[in-house]
DNA sequence: ACATCGGATATTAGCGCTAAAACTAGAGAG
DNA sequence: CTCTCTAGTTTTAGCGCTAATATCCGATGT
């Protein structure tokens, strides 16, 4: 099939005996111009240019100890996700665009894995950093005592996480800023004189759960709190609900469902009653009434997931968490 | 910060040192164990074990010629997307999943790349390939006529297609059955009775849009068919038209719309009017009339593109293409 | 004039693994 | 009793790059 084998790809060698220098000088060209005098460089250039010369990653990666890529594990389930979280391909098609593009600008790769059925995220990381395959990971849906975190910190190895850590953890990472977030829609529902608030939490323990509930009490210290672990469970709710003048949600689903459920009722959400998410979902604009909510700023949350994961890489181990806030998008619904 | 430097990570070495045998002893246990004894696969095994040892990817990458990953280019533009394709986030999830899913069971990685700002698609083709950072490339949104499948052939280097690629073109791809599947959606309409269809089509050449509508005119040979460019406008003919009993959506925003503007002049679509879409993006259930439409097997399209890929990088040119239909899956609108 | 210094480049020596070739027996054939 | 032959193993030789060190050379100081 193949007509012939050994075409022998091009080397720095080559490179290197055609622009009349060493291959050492090669490398520096590539990887640290300032060591090398300007006319070198141009020569060098020139040759890499000829033989369209592009360095071969593993080499590279072995000599160096560093490969360039950054690790995303990523538990992606079976189709489960549809049902139970509609917005989750929106938080994948932001979170992973945003790293990729900002990686792809400093010269970085990727890697996405998964563990394998059966094994832990733990093992999985075990993996990538025997094998020095990643430079850094990126850590997602972090808690607040988190075994992953504690995994990579006693390893030393480089990792941001998507998720503030507990306090008896390293700081390195990127958070929504859910209370402050949080407050944002409530002071907007506030100035548009509604009092009667009922909030509808999800039942979990994850963190988000717990800071933007805390936000919205703090402005609304009245308002009723009823936790769902089903979308049909707020359905059914909202459904019997007496008549507040605002129902606030922790995500945009279940915002979703109680408009349907007020719907029904003959009730025009926007105007007799308000309603408000959090995420701003793709088809949050495009429903029948668009939904008002928090819009999580993604991309620059990858782009910072990113940036953080280079200098951690550089030996800086010691940045502080940051908090990102989700900016209030006003629709119709509030 | 580090204290200390050198630890020297375990290698082969180590390993053959304990096992009592030789590294290339160890490699082939790891490697291809049916050349290896039993007897010494098992203390080779134990040495493993005992020193936690793992291979070196760049190491074996460099000498062995292989990566054991394949790369995805993606192009993952700003926010557009969630007005413009809000299945999108789905898309990608499905299809991450399933590719990332496949790839972890037999011990490759994904690596998700995208072209750098004013970079084309092919200039990241050649990187990969030079580097030899990838065994083989997943292209995604194939056409007729593509000059990456061009590229990539003439190169002779491994890749799959997602969309089926053009007769001079190799064959490696996997694609969705829309004629089959918008087919199987319109014998679904005809058993109902329905008999007066408007075809609400995409405004652009993307092939699938040709080949739905090619499979919904097999059935309805006297349908009208209008193409928009955007979804207000086919809000706007909705709105306007005069009562046909089926509104046939290639894709399920625009089925989203036009129930919004049939609800809108009061009549109650699954009744009086049946509409459909096409894709199952993760909201059509959750839909205040959820939506009958033709669900994309994604995960096994994934599945399916990484075992060709696999083929592809062992040496197996010659795969033919293959249709995957998307089964129907009837909900309330219609 | 001669030691000194530092910028630019070259040499050396691997990084950790595996392909390929070269050895071992011990089994079976003549 | 020598001569294959083969399964199992080791030896050799890189893969293509870069860290670390050594070397060169012209500019500088006294």
């Amino acid at each position: 099939m193949a007509e012939q084998r050994k075409p022998r790809r091009t080397t720095v060698a080559d490179v290197a005996r055609l622009a009349g220098v060493s291959a050492m000088t090669v490398s520096n060209v590539l990887n640290a111009p300032h060591r090398v005098s300007e006319p070198t460089v141009q020569t060098v250039r020139a040759a890499i240019e000829e033989l369209g010369y592009m360095p071969n990653h593993a080499a590279r990666a072995l000599s160096s100890g560093r490969s360039q890529v950054i690790g995303l594990p990523l538990y992606l389930e079976d189709d489960t996700f549809s049902e139970q979280n509609p917005g989750l391909g929106g938080f994948l098609h932001g979170l992973l665009g945003g790293l990729v593009k900002a990686a792809a600008i400093s010269g970085y790769g990727v890697h996405v894995t998964t563990p394998t059925e059966g094994a832990t995220e733990i093992a999985l990381y075990e993996r990538l950093i025997a094998a020095r395959q990643v430079d850094a990971i990126v850590v997602l849906e972090t808690m607040p005592k988190d075994e992953r975190i504690e995994f990579l910190s006693q390893r030393r190895f480089p990792f941001v996480a998507f998720g503030r850590t507990g306090p008896q953890h390293r700081q390195c990472w990127v958070d929504v800023d859910n209370e402050t977030s949080m407050v944002g829609i409530a002071q907007h529902l506030r100035s548009t004189g509604r009092e009667r608030a009922v909030y509808l939490a999800t039942d979990s323990a994850l963190p988000w759960v717990h800071q933007r509930q805390a936000g919205f009490l703090r402005e609304f210290p009245s308002a009723v709190v009823r936790s769902f672990g089903s979308l049909e469970a707020v359905a059914a709710y909202v459904a019997e609900a007496d008549r507040p003048d605002v129902f606030v949600a922790d995500n945009d689903a279940y915002a979703v469902v109680a408009m349907r459920a007020l719907q029904r009722r003959g009730i025009t959400v926007g105007e007799d009653v308000a309603v408000t998410g959090f995420n701003d979902f793709p088809f949050a604009s495009m429903l029948d009434t668009p939904l008002t909510t928090a819009r999580i700023p993604l991309r620059d949350i990858a782009r910072c997931l990113f940036e953080r994961a280079l200098r951690e890489i550089s030996g800086d181990t010691d940045q502080p968490g940051r908090l990102v806030t989700a900016p209030l998008v006003v629709r119709s619904s509030a």
